[in-house]
RNA sequence: GCAGGGGUGGUCGAGCGGUCAAAGGCACUGGGCUCAAAACCCAGCGGGUUAGUCCCUUCGCGGGUUCGAUUCCCGUCCCCUGCACCA
């Protein structure tokens, strides 16, 4: 059987024997889950990480002798998938390379993949299996989907409620927008432009003679009382447009057609007809604040389609302004064309800002530094960046500007955006921060507001205050990402939670909206705790009156469901709430986590909040990002094949912590994958050198004398412990550690010590070589599960290694003098050695001295005294009268000061018995006879004096 | 910009007041096993020096606290992640 056939074997059995189909019992419980997944794609070893991490958890916890629950289902709601499908039935030849290349679909399968719902359907049907490929211990009985008609059910109740304690309000707000898929747009759903931001523009209206509006848009509403005139672009198309709703409701504006295109997605806006730049130029227009007449000018600089293709000139303060002016001045043809020269002319910046180290006109400054030669440099986005900047942190308002003079742009600024508004001289426009934002589909996105959006109120204060309060009871780990939750919890605002387009559930007050899918998965770990009764029931038994019952213990006549049903479930979902772990990614930290915190604090009382949240790292493939969309990736099946699921989890599992990025690196995993092979090796050598069937259920007790072996027994139950303690946190990279590599490390250096004694079935070595495997295999258990079960039958354990108790470690028998006598056999040996190779004549015999009593008296003071004090030390040594020669004492004393922070100090030990104990090993190494001395009755070249506690003198004869 | 995290030897990555020239892996070097190779085992792996020693340099950079700092404090430079309507 191949290994990969082993392990099909053993997930076979598990099922056939229900082991992880878990029901509420007399133990105790734990209760973990995971973030499911949104199966758009395969499954690759990043994921793999991701839900390995809770079945060591779960494996680990199971043998510990928890009744543990671990649950998975689909997260299939969403609009990626429309998009995707839609994709696909145009044949987009990206799409449908990267579904068959990367994602591994087969050709004649994606045809099917036209329809959303066959995506989701075949890749959770193949995550379903790849889970099972990787062993894991998933009670199956509670899978479902997000779209099942029992889960939407649940979902109505939950956010009804939500909405009952009135955290669920309209409002408006702008989103990304392809206005092709008539659709917001997040950042995966495009080609160009991720990660750009929407911007809220101030739009300030001027008004010219005929009653119309220039509309400027900017970001600096504070610079309008250093207007000093209106750019058009001569070359833009511009179009006249009647408002039709909101503050500025039968204004007609004038804007570029380009912009038209944008702000139509957030203003009602009617095109009344096209405008002649060429014959507003000329024109004057009056500053809404100041009244001031301010002439329009034109300029190439401005951008069509950025805010609205119209921009009022405040040269002072903005760069792209001075130089227009001053081109402007320069361009006698323009200025006879428009015939504008005189009022041109007498055009000047006007002092508007002050910033300590610029002049009254900072533009001046700074063009002239970086030597800007006109509007069109690129240099003008610098000086722009430089200016807004620095004015915006450090900046105030002329002291000439009544009512503003003196304050502080940062605080005014908004003042200023908002007094005019207030007076129906400016609105607001949104536009992206940068251009382009393309749409997958080719189509250019606009900002679109939706004005009848349902929120949920993250941003309320008193929600939020509650949801600290259940952090703060949380254990988080790695707890050094505490502050980044207590962040987001305090900057979320108002979550937009529902949508047009998508699969979902709707919402029920308001059914033309779906929930979006950060919003339908803050509770489903209630849902799980009983999702094996509901998958079998009626959905319209499902009523709100029902959920209110198994959650929360509110009567109602309305329930259907016959009421000792009705208390089993209630019963389940008490056993297994409130949920001990909950587990994701890093990336999820600012939302879904923190939805989740909020979704409980809100629904249950303190007794049924989460106690845990664990978060992970990411994934990189030999050193690069893994990235499916990039085709950067190694399917986990494929790895499984390849390596078998063993390997891949033990490697996932050893190379990094959880939290931490791992790295898939092929070298790597073949490593793992030889040590893996070792410790098979291992078990059977362990075996052949027992000479006969080993049975672990059967080892034969045996009293060990030789040093040597109960060194192994103490560093196995040292190795336990310290794996033990690091699992219970989720290190599995520490526990693997000790469980795996450093376990073979001292296996090695056993057999390596006892290698006389192999092949002579010495009862102490079989002894300890099975007392350490019989441990081992159940150590392994939860990591590498197969391998575990194979050996475990193959070698008489009892039942199935995934049930079997995990190792208790003997605290009494992690000895540190059986450590330091090893360490000392190991010092000798390598010292010797040392000594032979700078000393370059062979030696017969060798000699070892060791120390004297006084000696050892003397490292037990200066351990006392705690530090390198040599005088305390004299003096504690002399008044304890440990040696009449005092001089000696002195001596000793100032290398004894300098050992004891090296050294750790832990009581005398029996050297002369463990070094006659290792005698044969010694001799062996060395290739020399040994004699060990305890006095210096023979000490031809006055070496014995040499010796100290720990390290004996050495005279190579 | 705001917030969080981090800079360790050829490399990945532990350590977070003394036992640290710094775990473990990988790479590399020498040795064993073998007809040979792989695997496996032993040893070395900053530099110099030595009867097992000691010295110098080193944990981004510069200061400080301490008998003692990779570990604590201050400053400084650099890097990564998140900043939303999206799974």
């Amino acid at each position: 059987m191949t290994n990969n056939e082993i392990e099909t074997k053993w997930q076979k059995k598990w099922r056939e024997a229900k082991l992880f189909e878990s029901n509420p019992n007399e133990k105790e419980k734990l209760f973990i889950t995971v973030a499911f997944p949104y199966p758009s794609g395969a499954m690759h070893v990043g994921h793999g990480r991701t839900y390995t991490v809770p079945d060591v958890y779960a494996r680990f916890k199971r043998m510990e002798g928890y009744n543990v629950l671990f649950p998975m289902a689909w997260h299939v709601t969403g609009a990626p998938v429309i998009g995707i499908a839609d994709r696909i039935k145009r044949k987009d030849p990206w799409t449908l390379d990267l579904y068959h290349r990367v994602h591994k679909v087969p050709k004649e399968t994606l045809p099917s993949l036209e329809d959303p719902i066959n995506i989701v359907k075949y890749f959770s049907n193949e995550y379903h299996e790849v889970m099972d490929e990787m062993g894991y211990s998933i009670d199956w009985r509670r899978e479902f989907r997000t779209i099942d008609p029992t889960y939407q059910k649940f979902i109505e109740w939950q956010e009804k409620k939500l909405y009952s304690l009135g955290l669920i309000e309209q409002g408006e707000h702008p989103v990304k927008y392809c206005p092709h898929d008539e659709n917001p747009v997040g950042d995966h759903d495009l080609l160009e432009g991720e990660g750009v931001g929407v911007n809220e523009i101030t739009v300030i209206k001027f008004q010219l003679d005929d009653g119309r509006y220039l509309v400027p848009a900017t970001f600096r509403p504070e610079t309008i009382f250093g207007a000093t005139n209106v750019w058009l672009n001569p070359e833009v198309h511009y179009i006249e447009v009647e408002v039709k709703d909101g503050i500025s409701k039968g204004d007609k504006w004038i804007m570029s057609n380009d912009a038209f295109t944008n702000i139509s997605n957030q203003h009602e806006l009617e095109i009344i007809g096209d405008v002649d730049a060429k014959a507003i130029i000329g024109q004057n227009v009056k500053n809404p604040l100041t009244g001031a007449p301010l002439p329009v000018f034109p300029a190439s600089f401005v951008d069509a389609e950025y805010g609205t293709g119209v921009v009022f000139s405040e040269p002072a303060d903005a760069p792209a302004d001075y130089m227009a002016l001053q081109d402007l001045k320069k361009n006698a043809e323009l200025l006879e064309e428009y015939g504008i020269a005189d009022i041109a002319a007498k055009t000047e910046p006007i002092p508007t800002i002050t910033v300590k180290g610029y002049s009254e006109i900072p533009t001046k400054d700074v063009c002239e530094r970086l030597e800007i030669s006109n509007q069109n440099d690129p240099k003008v986005q610098d000086a722009t960046d430089e200016l807004y900047k620095i004015e915006h942190s450090k900046g105030y308002v002329h002291e000439r500007i009544e009512k503003y003079g003196g304050e502080r742009v940062a605080y005014i600024k908004d003042v200023i955006k908002d007094d005019m508004i207030a007076d129906g001289l400016a609105d607001i426009i949104y536009d992206f921060a940068e251009r382009p934002v393309i749409c997958r589909c080719g189509t250019k996105c606009v900002v679109k507001i939706m004005d009848d959006q349902w929120f949920l109120k993250y941003g309320d204060e008193e929600w939020t205050e509650k949801t600290q309060k259940l952090l703060a009871q949380e254990t988080i780990i790695p707890e050094e990402i505490r502050p980044n939750f207590e962040y987001y919890l305090d900057w979320l605002d108002n979550w937009a939670c529902s949508r047009r387009v998508g699969l979902g559930t709707r919402v029920p007050w308001d059914p033309k909206w779906l929930f979006e899918p950060l919003t339908d998965s803050t509770m489903y770990m209630s849902y799980y705790a009983i999702a094996k009764y509901l998958r079998d029931m009626d959905p319209a038994d499902l009523n709100e009156a029902f959920f209110e019952k198994v959650f929360l213990n509110k009567d109602s006549d309305e329930i259907t469901v016959p009421a000792e049903k009705v208390k089993e479930i209630q019963d389940e979902f008490n056993y297994w709430y409130p949920l001990d772990w909950r587990l994701s990614a890093k990336d999820l930290v600012g939302n879904h986590l923190s939805f989740l915190m909020f979704t409980h604090a809100a629904v249950y009382g303190e007794e049924n909040w989460p106690k845990g949240t664990v978060v992970f790292g990411m994934g990189l493939l030999e050193g690069n990002k893994m990235s499916s969309s990039k085709g950067n990736v190694i399917l986990l099946r494929d790895a499984i094949k390849e390596y078998t699921a063993d390997v891949v989890r033990l490697f996932l599992m050893a190379s990094a912590e959880p939290w931490q990025d791992f790295d898939w690196r092929e070298k790597e995993v073949r490593g793992t994958q030889r040590r893996l092979e070792w410790f098979r090796n291992f078990a059977s050598r362990v075996e052949e050198i027992k000479g006969s069937k080993l049975d672990l259920s059967k080892i034969e007790d045996v009293e060990l004398e030789r040093s040597i072996d109960k060194w192994m027994i103490s560093q196995l139950n040292l190795h336990i412990k310290e794996a033990t303690e690091a699992l219970e946190v989720f290190q599995t990279r520490q526990a693997l550690q000790h469980a795996l590599f450093l376990l073979k490390k001292d296996v090695d250096h056993y057999t390596y010590r006892i290698r006389p004694l192999i092949d002579k079935q010495d009862p102490a070595v079989i002894y300890v070589l099975s007392t350490v495997l019989d441990n081992w295999i159940r150590l392994l258990a939860p990591f590498t599960p197969h391998t575990c079960e194979e050996l475990w039958s193959t070698y008489g354990g009892e039942g199935f290694a995934s049930e079997a108790a995990w190792p208790e470690y003997d605290e009494s028998l992690i000895d540190g003098e059986i450590e330091a006598s090893e360490d000392l056999v190991q010092n000798i040996v390598k010292d010797i050695k040392e000594i032979k190779n700078i000393v370059d004549k062979e030696s017969e015999k060798v000699h070892i001295y060791l120390a004297p009593e006084w000696k050892w008296d003397l490292y037990r003071i200066a351990d006392e005294v705690g530090k390198p004090d040599v005088g305390q030390i004299i003096g504690r040594s002399i008044k304890e009268n440990i040696l009449d020669d005092k001089k000696e004492i002195a001596n000793a004393a100032k290398k004894v000061a300098r050992e004891i922070t090296k050294t750790k100090y832990i009581g005398k030990i029996d050297e002369a018995t463990i070094l006659e104990d290792a005698k044969d090993f010694i001799e062996e190494e060395i290739a020399s006879e040994l004699v060990i001395h305890t006095d210096d009755s023979y000490d031809p070249q006055n070496k014995a004096r040499n010796a100290m506690p720990y390290k004996p003198a050495i005279f190579m004869e």
